[in-house]
DNA sequence: TGTGATGTTGAATG
DNA sequence: GCATTCAACATCAC
């Protein structure tokens, strides 16, 4: 699930269900995902902390614990938060959940185990080690366009390149493409500024919204992309069959004569 | 049964 | 250094 709008809504989730409580318990079950430290290390560094607020960063959720250590949460291809009260409503891939002193409990559950969780002791080092962008929704205008314009990348590598802008997965950048009518495959380099203007708009348009939606993609506008993302699409106005490509290593879907290939 | 999936990383290649 | 491709990670659903 988690791209940017989705990690938003799982920070809304935290926020409102487990700050402001002391966890009483870690319970690790799986400690494959904690990257930085054993299960045992993880739950004596959580165990009698309190998570006082959070920050968001593309897709990266950092929870800030009371002795100014960060708890990092990024959700890779199937993470989730589940708060609840009785222990057999654990979810069924559950890796760890906290106990907190009020009983309830916050579990985070992972099938694919993609998830990387760690805690970090200074977490402003942790993002300039890892060179994380700008969050896709902060990044300004020029700053988008700078970075674009030198690069002989693709349009979509561009945009999921997460040490240029934070938070654009595979679903939003076609979004994103599609909306502003450019090929995917488009070279950075050659598209002209004023397109890039409009690229940056529209996507924060489109993480505005989908933000605001808490990612429900039910509520998104009925001419947004995502509906016709398959296999087999038409184009709604010209009727055109979509097309699958891999770019940037990723399933692209695109309609090649509607979207202006630039290179 | 095989295939591919909303992500990231590291290695190999050009 | 830059960009791309691929494999790996692990499980589920179609």
């Amino acid at each position: 699930m988690p791209e940017l709008p989705e990690v938003s809504t799982f920070q809304k989730y935290l926020d409102g269900t487990a700050l402001d409580q002391k966890i009483q318990e870690v319970i690790v079950h799986d400690d494959k995902i904690i990257r930085n430290m054993s299960g045992e290390a993880f739950t004596k560094g959580l165990t009698d902390r309190t998570m006082i607020n959070s920050y968001r960063r593309g897709k990266y959720l950092f929870a800030r614990l009371d002795n100014g250590h960060s708890l990092l949460l990024h959700f890779g291809m199937t993470g989730d938060l589940s708060y609840y009260h009785q222990p057999e409503d654990r979810p069924r891939h559950e890796r760890f959940h906290f106990l907190f002193d009020n009983g309830s409990r916050l579990g985070f559950d992972c099938p694919r185990k993609f998830a990387r969780i760690l805690l970090l002791e200074n977490e402003a080092d942790y993002i300039h080690s890892i060179q994380l962008g700008e969050d896709a929704l902060e990044i300004q205008e020029a700053d988008f366009v700078a970075a674009a314009q030198p690069r002989k990348c693709t349009i979509k590598g561009l945009l999921l390149n997460q040490k240029v802008l934070a938070g654009v997965g595979n679903l939003y950048a076609d979004e994103v493409c599609y909306q502003c009518r450019v090929h995917p495959v488009s070279k950075a380099s050659a598209i002209p500024t004023k397109k890039l203007k409009e690229l940056h708009k529209k996507l924060q348009a489109i993480l505005r919204k989908a933000v605001d939606s808490h990612a429900h993609y039910k509520e998104y506008p009925d001419d947004w992309f995502w509906a016709w993302r398959k296999d087999e699409a038409l184009h709604p106005k010209t009727g055109e069959p979509i097309e699958r490509a891999k770019i940037a290593g990723r399933t692209s879907y695109y309609f090649p004569k509607y979207q202006k290939l630039y290179e």
